[in-house]
RNA sequence: GGGGGCGUAGCUCAAUUGGUUAGAGUACCGGACUGUCGAUCCGGUGGUUGCGGGUUCGAUUCCCGUCGCCCUCGCCA
């Protein structure tokens, strides 16, 4: 049980919490404050149940407290701030509530103090039915008086504890590094913040302190941390929002190995300290190509099978002319078996299926086949197949009686997207897995370069300053597409809980990477000239990762939203509904800045 | 920017193929009640069915537009 920290200090109101009083405490004179959670008037007794972020006291009115203290506990409603004093009584025979921590007790009140008084609130935090998420955020000093709520705000506060204490015992150092920056156009938008002072100019806000953190490597701050809001301006999803927080880490004079060592360790400690769990480490490693391979995606759920069978040397066998048509142009044909679904999904829910992966993943079609009581595969394609190659397929996929195949023939890239989210939305439609489980996990050899088709050019997977293998580094001028990259990914239950990077610490390398990446010399130095600069003043090798917060704390929390784990989170277009941001400004301001507007003002 | 879902009393929800005065629970207000804890019982207030337009004898229901919230593709590490 929570220990009120400053109990007993004469300079506050209270003596206990609403949560902190057991049998042991009867007899004794408290002064409880809180929030009327409910009251129950019996006329000649009055009950409250007395609530703080610590939990529920039941408060008794009653002639024996004196009656104007009853009289008074008569205009008390729902959410009034309240001081109650009186005495710390066991509950009469057969009333212990056991609900509530504190049902063996209750407070006998004998003097009453309304502190402030409530408007009816729009909602009651402690009722079953959770109104909607609009209510919830525009009232949302009332949303976090939920139980729930402050649970969540407290295991953040417990998981970021465990993150600081731990760096700070391998010795890291916290450094803060600037909100108003300077805008690198690589990766997302920027949030821009005009100067007055130099009108015309903008800041921008850090989409992560990258460049700040590489910098202070130079600087030999060898290991540094920071708990570092970031800010990316593009479209919300429920597992991102424009402005979170990371555990930004770098280190000097280390590999890879070391970072994801460190991090294990402290994954490791938040798992036991937040639920008890002994994860055995080293965590498991699997390559990108693996991952593509096995799950079409570089954040794979590894908490249920369902893999993707490649079965395009069969589909070349075939007449199929859509199979064998994309085997022979060099795509893929590719599948997954869901187990035992045959008869969950009708035609139309298949039919559903596949406009699911046609309409969003540019999947040109779903095959599918029905695994028979007898092993047949049924399916309206089956005739294009002879029973020699459906065994093949039969066997490749593991299929038995009453699975449900499903297939898609296509560009590599197309199946991945495709099968990953059919993967995704079958595990959960079919309960694959237990969704309080946490499964950990690293994916690691990146490519360096994706190559951008629309552009014709590479661009850099995770930023330009990212480091290659040692033994791709040739690599790079003959043939990088195949180059891999110094990089890490966590992944929990399928989200990519943080990622990282050993970096470029040597201006040669940099140079060529850069030149790959279509970045001239001149360009190099407008963008980012000042980390150029610094490291060629005796950078040190140096490499890190930043883990996201929010994301940790939803996944721990088993929540599946990350506007659960803030305090005061964007709605899906990003605005406050709370505070009404983003507003307008006053034409003063706006002159002082030198900004005309065409926009709403 | 695209696709989808939702929007009815303060709140959570209902309302038959499109058909009478739009209901229920809860909250709120008044009354009764000395052991409740989702208190109970009696009574009451409360509605621009998100907003605008259209179809119709008649629209919560159908159509168009628009606003808001959510999921998602693109985007984003």
């Amino acid at each position: 049980m929570e220990k009120t920290l400053y109990s007993g200090d004469a300079n506050l109101l209270r003596t206990h919490t609403c949560g902190e009083l057991r049998l042991e405490h009867v007899g004794q004179k408290v002064t409880l404050c809180g929030w009327v959670d409910t009251y129950r008037d019996h006329s000649g007794v009055l009950f409250i149940d007395l609530r703080d972020r610590y939990g529920k006291t039941q408060v008794v009115f009653a002639p024996e407290g004196g009656d104007q203290t009853l009289q008074a506990s008569k205009s008390l409603r729902s959410e009034y701030v309240v001081l109650v004093r009186g005495h710390v009584a066991p509950r009469p025979e057969g009333t212990i509530n056991p609900k509530l921590e504190t049902g063996e007790i209750e407070l006998r009140a004998e003097h009453l103090e309304v502190l402030n008084r409530s408007l009816t609130p729009p909602f009651q935090p402690t009722s079953k039915d959770l109104p909607g998420e609009d209510l919830r955020l525009k009232h949302r000093y009332i949303d976090l008086r939920r139980p729930e709520m402050q649970q969540t705000m407290l295991l953040r506060n417990r998981m970021v504890k465990i993150m600081r204490d731990y760096c700070d015992a391998l010795g890291f150092v916290d450094v803060e590094t600037p909100m108003l920056g300077r805008s690198t156009p690589e990766g997302a938008r920027d949030y821009l913040v005009p100067s007055r002072v130099q009108q015309g100019m903008f800041y921008a806000l850090p989409q992560s302190p990258q460049l700040y953190k590489q910098i202070l490597m130079v600087a030999g701050f060898d290991r540094y941390i920071q708990v570092a809001r970031c800010f990316r301006d593009e479209d919300l999803r429920a597992d991102r929002q424009p402005e979170f927080t990371q555990l930004d880490l770098e280190m000097s004079f280390i590999d890879m190995d070391d970072i994801m060592g460190i991090i294990e360790g402290l994954v490791a400690r938040i798992a036991h300290e937040i639920l008890g769990l002994n994860l055995p480490l080293p965590l498991p490693r699997m390559t990108y190509d693996e991952a593509m391979e096995r799950f079409g995606h570089d954040a794979p759920d590894l908490r249920f099978g369902m893999e993707l069978t490649d079965l395009t040397d069969i589909a070349k066998q075939s007449e199929f002319k859509v199979f064998r048509g994309v085997a022979d142009a060099g795509g893929r044909v590719r599948g997954i078996n869901a187990k035992g679904a045959a008869d969950r999904y009708s035609r139309k829910g298949i039919d559903e299926l596949t406009s699911f992966v046609v309409e969003n993943f540019g999947a040109k079609g779903l095959a599918w086949f029905k695994v028979e009581a007898d092993g047949h595969l049924a399916s309206p394609i089956a005739k294009n197949f002879s029973d020699d190659l459906l065994t093949q397929i039969g066997g490749r996929l593991n299929a038995a009686s009453g699975d449900l195949l499903l297939i898609v023939a296509d560009r590599f890239e197309v199946t991945c997207k495709a099968l990953y989210a059919l993967r995704k939305r079958l595990g959960a439609e079919l309960k694959l897995y237990d969704p309080t489980t946490m499964n950990f996990s690293w994916i690691v050899e990146f490519p360096m370069f994706e190559y951008v088709e629309e552009e014709q050019c590479w661009t850099a997977m995770h930023h330009p300053f990212t480091a290659p293998r040692p033994q791709d580094r040739e690599m790079l001028s003959t043939d990088p597409r195949k180059c891999r990259a110094q990089a890490y990914d966590l992944v929990i239950n399928g989200y990519e809980a943080g990622g990282g990077t050993i970096r470029i610490h040597d201006q040669e390398l940099q140079q060529q990477v850069f030149g790959l990446l279509g970045i001239d010399e001149a360009t190099a130095r407008e963008r980012f000239g000042f980390l150029l600069d610094a490291l060629q003043y005796g950078a040190p090798p140096h490499g890190g990762i930043a883990l996201g917060i929010d994301r940790m704390v939803m996944l721990f929390g088993g929540l599946d939203n990350i506007r659960d784990v803030i305090a005061f989170p964007k709605t899906q277009r990003a605005t406050d509904l709370m505070t009404g941001a983003p507003g307008s400004v006053d034409l003063k301001q706006l002159r002082e800045l030198g900004i005309k507007t065409t926009g709403p003002t």
